[in-house]
DNA sequence: ACTATAGTTCGCAACTTATGAACTATAGAA
DNA sequence: TTCTATAGTTCATAAGTTGCGAACTATAGT
């Protein structure tokens, strides 16, 4: 019987601008985060998680999330049968200050302009038809 | 003989926040990226330019400046035999405010801790030897 | 011990990236 | 105009990365 390995949580210095740019370069990912930081820090990570009008397969949501993880951005730990994640994003504001707001705040305007563009396709869709 | 397809610049709309982050997390694209931005919206893409203490082959390195061109980050055109490439910071300051300042700030800091640390690693090298 | 639930690991197919070799594009000289 | 040099692009392919189903580990509650 094989045993798991443990999960990995780099140190604040070994964190890097480019691991954080990477991790939150996935549409996945990044809402993950977005849902993380704002509900302010802590969330956990189930199967079958509805993320961004999508059902994405808990092998793959596991994958995300260490990929989170070992970028620095999310703090894991084991709650009983639960896996409970916090944004260190106190720790890396320290070390690079602005940067995770502004990611954050990028991202929230690009998903309201999205909203806007789905909800004139469809009132534009609803013309047509009536 | 065959004819060279156009470069391909995105509309300001068609930019995403996940174009620009996957663009710069490659070190070889922020530090081409910070050069372009810092030195203030002008300069070439020649072969095997010294980026970073590493010789970067030409072939790799028009891929970079593909990236970055198709991410939205730098607009490009043939000046002569040369490529004129100047980062499109204004438009996109427009659309996400702030993004761009905070990555480039996180990659001074960053550059700066890693110049401290080999500084670091030199004088304890040399205090080894002498 | 048995069952249910939550998440991880493995293996492989699909995709991406780096790079040398061959090519295109332009400028300037002969 | 043809020749040569320079700057960059494209192509082929090998190496690396990612997504996901199936099988597994870990924990809690019977």
């Amino acid at each position: 019987m094989k045993i798991m390995r443990p999960l990995i949580h780099p140190s604040i210095e070994d964190i890097t601008v480019e691991g954080i740019l990477h991790a939150l370069s996935d549409p996945v990912r990044v809402a993950i985060y977005a849902q993380l930081a704002g509900a302010p820090c802590t969330n956990i990570c189930s199967n079958f998680q509805q993320i961004s009008d999508r059902s994405i397969p808990k092998s793959t949501l596991s994958q995300h999330f260490r990929a989170l993880r070992e970028a620095g951005l999310v703090r894991s730990e084991r709650r009983g049968v639960e896996m409970h994640n916090t944004s260190r994003c106190m720790e890396i504001e320290q070390r690079f200050p602005g940067l995770l707001p502004a990611i954050l705040k990028a991202h929230g305007i690009q998903s309201a302009d999205q909203a806007r563009a789905t909800r004139r396709k469809q009132t534009t869709a609803r013309k047509r038809a009536g």
